[in-house]
DNA sequence: AAAATAAATGTAATTTTAACACTAAAAATT
DNA sequence: AATTTTTAGTGTTAAAATTACATTTATTTT
């Protein structure tokens, strides 16, 4: 250990508190889970833990909602620190939050298994514990923001989608209806998507035209920081 | 103390870092502290200390940057924590920066009193310890942002300003050279400036209207989420 | 056979952005 | 005293992006 002075200083418990948004094809919901321990055991809560000393943060985001979730291979993104005094009343604890964005359809089977795990429609989710509807609203204005920065559709998607499926999901995003013919005609300008022969036949017998992301121009325009407003 | 078993968790050292952006009318600068402890003592280093346990982070921020510069109501916003397992050769830390604007001439009879404190232009900053320049490059892509989600002029300049610092200010944030012409207009056209009488006579004996922000006007549309591209 | 649902497609009007040059006042230089 | 340089101030036009908007086709349902 180099030499240091910072012995005097105080030290505090790290929390890492995961806000997983999913979509369905028409609702944005998130990710909770019933508290089993106290304080508050029983309760809805964010998916949290706390950092270990031999981690980083990015790490313990992983490795707790792994341990809560069965989820693997999430991105995650750190959103805010919360560090009111009596945010938890049994002790002082500071939490860091981390979002990611999954689908909900490729990832549901893991996830049912879990037991006190739950999908509620962002809108109808119940209450709280601690300041955890606070972080929630953070995390829903950075995905807002992010959503308009450039496309999502990555995560939140399968990896074959639907025209309609995309603005769906930007629309529930955003809280707003969407034009279609403008929905299409901006997202085909962007000229990351690749159309694909396969249709699918889920909604209509007709079937509606598949699409994928094209990973390389995409991380190409993403590095020149293009902006994807609708 | 309610029941709780958070007992057998690992505790942190928790750091605050402070980035603190100024402008003289020409140059981006950032302030800087020797550092007076080990380790890495008398190298350069943000503006740092750790948070107390019975503080938030904001108020952990204000009170170290005013322990170390004298500067006092500084209005800071949380960026970003860095957590690399060995980011601190000394201990196990993990750092939550901060970043504010301020303008220069304002606030400097303060800063300089504090003796091994510095302003440099960002162009030509010391190398920093740890991770500090890391930190900076995430301050400085967030400080850009910031200037096109909406205008920054409130604390970079004085009360009262003219066009051309206020576009010099935006030149030197975003690294380009901007249209005088179309600068005007733009900002003219956000209807948050208030023409004053009176005019600056410090760069030219013509005199150039000054300008103060119509913070009411501006406080509606930041409620609306305006974006201010420039 | 008629009505209803989902998919696909293009154009014109409006708004926003970008490019661009001169005049006036005063100071500095010759 | 004349010339050049610096700073301030001001509008127009072309190009690009955004918005508003309606019909046809395939298929299923009644």
């Amino acid at each position: 250990m180099v030499l240091n002075n910072y012995s005097k200083e105080d030290k505090v418990l790290l929390a890492v508190d995961c806000i997983i948004f999913g979509f369905d094809n028409e609702e944005l919901k998130i990710l909770l889970v019933q508290r089993d321990f106290e304080p508050e055991k029983g309760k809805w809560s964010l998916i949290g833990g706390f950092l270990k000393k031999e981690e980083n943060l990015d790490k313990a985001a992983i490795r707790i909602l792994h341990h809560l979730t069965g989820l693997n291979n999430i991105y995650m993104e750190q959103v805010y620190i919360f560090s009111k005094v009596d945010r938890d009343p049994a002790e002082r604890t500071i939490s860091v939050t981390y979002y990611a964005l999954i689908d909900i359809a490729t990832h549901d089977e893991k996830i049912l298994k879990q037991n006190p795990i739950q999908w509620f429609n962002l809108k109808d989710a119940p209450k709280l514990i601690f300041d955890h509807s606070l972080m929630v609203e953070k995390a829903i204005a950075r995905l807002r923001r992010r959503a308009l920065g450039k496309p999502i559709g990555f995560e939140l998607l399968p990896e074959k989608f639907t025209m309609r499926q995309l603005q769906k999901l930007y629309e529930a995003i955003l809280e707003t209806k969407l034009d279609k013919r403008n929905f299409i005609n901006k997202v085909i300008s962007q000229d990351i998507l690749i159309k694909l022969d396969e249709k699918d036949m889920t909604s209509s017998k007709k079937g509606a035209y598949l699409f994928k992301f094209d990973q390389e121009k995409y991380n190409r325009k993403v590095e020149d920081g293009f902006n994807f407003k609708i």
